[in-house]
DNA sequence: TAAGTACATTGCAATATTACGATATGTTTT
DNA sequence: AAAACATATCGTAATATTGCAATGTACTTA
């Protein structure tokens, strides 16, 4: 297996369990905090940052655009990474969507 | 490899990767929400309403337990799980601290 | 245009995750 | 105590993720 059975969960449940995928890696953590910091776009020089191959951090910036969190802009030979704002505050409110569901208005008399 | 080099970075990022990587499942995040969502404590009737095996779910609910955001509580025969309302701020807090870094305060001139 | 720089992609080895049948453990009912 | 439940754990197959060296692609400078 190791395969997600997404078809037995709703649109909701599926797309905030991607986006916490793109979260679920402290590098990609440390990448968005680089973004977040830094005055200037950081670009490859999160390969001097964070203690990871060239190839890797790649690979985790990929995923980081596959869900918008993050885009790219060529700036000459280099590629300078920004968070994408919108997409930031789509995501932010997905997540919120959930926290915000409890404490229920209902009290409940559970555990 | 397939081993994440948690040592590269900081608590707050390894936390918030451990915590998203449990909301990482559509499993996962139905589950809380049917916890959520029932006025009684839901126990092993998730087998029912998700369309996954008793030890599927049982491994889902291992997981979520791990990190806290859900406790189980033994009635006789059956266990009766439930948010932690505590570890729920807590994560909660954890993200928005992410989520909440943008915008800043100081508006940046990148992409 | 050749060499250098910046980044992406490929290919691969190590490890992790997902799913579930089978089985173990503990509780309740008969 | 035996049978019937409820849940956890084990073992295993299929697939996904992580990390990196090697290589590819594209721009820049000499």
């Amino acid at each position: 297996m190791g395969v997600t059975k997404s078809d037995l969960f709703n649109e909701m449940q599926n797309e905030l369990a991607t986006v916490a995928k793109v979260l679920a890696h402290p590098a990609r953590v440390a990448i968005i905090q680089q973004l977040l910091k830094s005055n200037a776009c950081i670009n490859g020089d999160l390969v001097q940052e964070l203690g990871l191959a060239q190839a890797t951090i790649s690979q985790h910036l990929r995923e980081l655009k596959s869900v918008g969190i993050i885009q790219g802009t060529i700036e000459g030979s280099r590629i300078s990474y920004c968070i994408n704002p919108m997409r930031w505050t789509e995501i932010k409110n997905q997540f919120n969507q959930l926290f915000d569901q409890y404490p229920p208005s209902i009290p409940r008399d559970c555990c």
